[in-house]
DNA sequence: TCTTGAAAGTGACGTAACGTCATTTTATAT
DNA sequence: ATATAAAATGACGTTACGTCACTTTCAAGA
């Protein structure tokens, strides 16, 4: 029999922890003292254990209550229920995840945070799973898998992504100088290098990806970066005025 | 001014919500009836979305109100913690799901858990988790979750900065293939322009720059973000090589 | 205008798992 | 015997509302 603070020595729980599972009943001490202080023995110490390993796996102490009651309980789908749960809340912590980084990336690239980009992000984020997979499939039907991995997604912060932005923004900045400019151009070559090392010569996957760029709704549900309008129009022009000088380039060369 | 039934039919929350919201002043009625009924106008309506959105990516009504009540509340940096918890969370959902995994599994093979394997399988994860932590750190920490971490020195909404930023993520990412890489070698050639069109040929400012970049202590006092050594090297390197790779082109073709 | 049913109002308790006082009693070492 | 540490009890706080229970107001028909 050992006292309340041996138990929390041992174990790591703290004293108000112990009285807590008294009180609802889920831990009670082995015996007391005279004077009504709690003592505990191996049961009671093995049954904690068993308490904190469930708990570690997120069971709620009601639970716990009814697992660690019933010898004959079922177990096995406790824990096939819990693991949906885990799933669940997973999921729906890579949703929030995902928006973040959506908003961040719309910071980073617009100093500021608009309700109309935002209600955008809302209206697809909530659609998104379910249109994304949808209109991959019927889109792109063989490449799917890889474009759901080559896509820049709107939401995700990875390298390229953040490239992406930057060089809208930098098209953003020069776009007044004109398709002709020399720093417009050159952000366009980048374009195309991004382009092609994505879609690795793959010229109907990125055909297909500037198809959709095209269309505010498609990449919506698509799940892309939302390009503004004059900004896209602006990028298709310079990238022909681009294409026909390297045209001409390449054909003086030879 | 519509009443409280009417916000609730086209937000979809709750009357019991609206009170709630009221009761702590986060989003108080624009007016009343004569009987107290509570009235709301467009402006409380495009709060009230404003609150569900910043809902949805998890933040608490406390965190809500102050960064709707203040205008120059820095979002930013509240974004990054909230990120930031967000992984933590699916951190330890992802510790929990394979730890029921475990356990599931030993109760399909065994028919039963026993304390032995369970203790094992804590024992296990918590070393996993420890040895996880150091391999990030040690790891140049994978760039995708630093990138965020990056991210707020650039956000002085220049999109320069942005973009040398961008680029260096880029740099990061391909280095493992080395300096005489394709991509890298056009990462180069834009870092080269940017540099050009950044100081106009001025030579001297140019190397001024570099120099700081090069110290960690000077960069920050300069308010640049400081540039990993091992990337600054790889970067000097592969620039080297760019130029002797022009030079000798430049060469053939003249 | 009166009636009436729907809508709205105001408390107040419940939720999960303890943390954190404040106050009183018990155990233990000197 | 006394001082001090340890324990006990009780009660409030936390989050974002859901859910009664009971009262009052609103709007429309008789």
């Amino acid at each position: 029999m050992i006292s309340i603070k041996e138990v929390t020595k041992q174990t790591g729980v703290t004293v108000r922890t112990m009285r807590h599972y008294d009180q609802i009943g889920l831990l009670t001490p082995a015996g007391k003292t005279e004077g009504g202080h709690r003592l505990y023995g191996e049961k009671e110490l093995k049954k904690l254990q068993e308490i904190q390993f469930l708990k570690s796996l997120g069971f709620s102490l009601k639970k716990i209550e009814e697992m660690t009651g019933n010898v004959d309980h079922d177990w096995y789908s406790g824990l096939q229920r819990q693991l949906n749960y885990i799933i669940q809340e997973k999921e729906k912590l890579t949703e929030m995840e995902q928006m973040v980084k959506g908003v961040m990336n719309q910071f980073t690239l617009e100093g500021k945070v608009d309700m109309q980009h935002i209600q955008q992000l809302i209206h697809f984020s909530q659609q998104n799973k379910f249109k994304r997979e949808e209109f991959l499939q019927q889109q792109f039907k063989e490449d799917k898998e890889k474009l759901f991995d080559l896509l820049p997604n709107v939401n995700s912060g990875d390298p390229d992504t953040l490239e992406w932005v930057a060089l809208l923004a930098q098209i953003k900045k020069h776009m007044a100088k004109g398709i002709e400019a020399v720093e417009v151009q050159r952000i366009i070559r980048r374009i195309l290098e991004k382009d092609q090392e994505l879609f690795a010569g793959n010229e109907e996957l990125s055909n297909a990806f500037w198809e959709v760029r095209k269309s505010q709704e498609k990449s919506q549900a698509a799940g892309l970066y939302p390009i503004e309008q004059g900004v896209l129009e602006f990028v298709e022009k310079a990238t022909e005025y681009y294409l026909t000088k390297e045209a001409e380039n390449l054909g003086g060369e030879s």
